[in-house]
DNA sequence: ACCTGAACACCGTTCAAGT
DNA sequence: ACCTGAACACCGTTCAAGT
């Protein structure tokens, strides 16, 4: 009689452990927060010894590597989706750009944290990590500069546009996943129409009709 | 012959320690990120045993609300100094709002980065240590209510005013201090620049000559 | 291949003890 | 008052050992 492999599943992961892994520690963030994420932690979490995990990553950060990746990817393919039905109209291109990600902010709020934590400042961030590198930045380029070229956006040139769509975005995203918020901010309604503001107060700007029109931008700022 | 106390300074910090452990997190924290931040390494760059910190801190959380307390102080003095130079120009305020929260950021990140961390999933945030709590985002709220009074900014009111403008310095302060932004935003002559475009943008907006003017902002957007 | 337990140098926190 | 060392339950990581 030979012996089977089949009911170590109770036991082994067969493969499907560092997927495991990856989902429980999106899991314990979720619940306990980025700070107080443990290796040991999520091993337990996932049924399994507190060493297992280094069969699959070399350490803890690169676990988490694997999970801003996975993030990454997430982020690209729902904007990417919500993109496609905008074609054609650029305009809505870009503003699509920014509610997806605050949409995905709000959705996947451990993701996010773990694609913008804070680097550690001895260890080198990998290439395809650096947010301006990413996929999704490059998006953000590609639809600012269709709009640019077509006089729909205004600016120096399209990468000063996108840091300033990204950062109100981005500002915006910590700031309501962080709970910082705490004025109309609470109920999902206004959080709709705060999203759209943010969009369209960056789009025609707050100036007031007494508010002087003439004043330079800083270099030339077209 | 009666024993003095005075070269006890060099065991004893005699009610000077709790000030040095909130020097020692700050330089921690500069040197190291927050993320390594440890309790047992501030008393030993302190100089003193382990658990000295406890006579003055009942855990390592109030430890870091006192840096967190401290840098609320810090900033609002900061700005109230900058403001008060641009008094009478109510515009002038608002942009000295923006530009000096984010020059905070900028020179003072160990202090910015405790201010908002995302608070532990657990524990309760402090009321005082809550941003829209903070004297600063009141601050904030009468310069651009003073704006807003006068016709030099619209919107649908003060408060979504606020939250666009600190959303839109937020994130920018975060990128720059974690080093998410490697393009043009590296030397600091072109970084002076982004930080005003950035509040330009805002202000007059990046609608361009052809983008539609007739946009309907979400609700009532005035 | 994949997983385990013991071991190491660290954590935060507590507590009895010292001056 | 202010500080200390030992002790506890945790960390991340390594390594010899098991199937």
């Amino acid at each position: 009689m030979i012996k089977t492999t089949e009911d170590d599943t109770t036991t082994y992961h067969h493969g499907n452990l560092r997927h495991r892994l990856i989902e429980s520690a999106l899991e314990m963030i979720d619940e306990s927060g980025a700070a107080g994420l443990t290796l040991r932690g999520i091993a337990k979490r996932a049924g399994v010894s507190h060493t297992a995990p280094y069969r699959h990553f070399p350490d803890k950060e690169a676990l988490l590597a694997a999970v801003a990746r996975e993030g990454v990817s997430l982020m690209l393919s729902e904007i990417s989706a919500r993109l496609e039905r905008a074609k054609g109209d650029a305009l809505a291109r870009f503003s699509v750009c920014g509610l997806a990600y605050i949409d995905f902010a709000i959705h996947h709020p451990a993701h996010f944290r773990v694609m913008y934590a804070s680097p550690q400042k001895g260890v080198a961030v990998p290439e395809d990590l650096k947010p301006e590198s990413s996929p999704v930045f490059q998006m953000f380029i590609e639809v600012i500069t269709e709009c640019w070229n077509l006089g729909i956006l205004r600016g120096e040139n399209p990468y000063r546009i996108a840091i300033s769509a990204w950062s109100l975005v981005h500002g915006f995203s910590l700031l309501v996943i962080d709970g910082h918020l705490q004025g109309e901010a609470l109920d999902a309604g206004s959080l709709e129409s705060m999203k759209r503001g943010l969009l369209y107060s960056l789009y025609a700007g707050i100036r007031g009709k007494n508010g002087p029109g003439g004043i330079q931008p800083p270099a030339g700022n077209a």
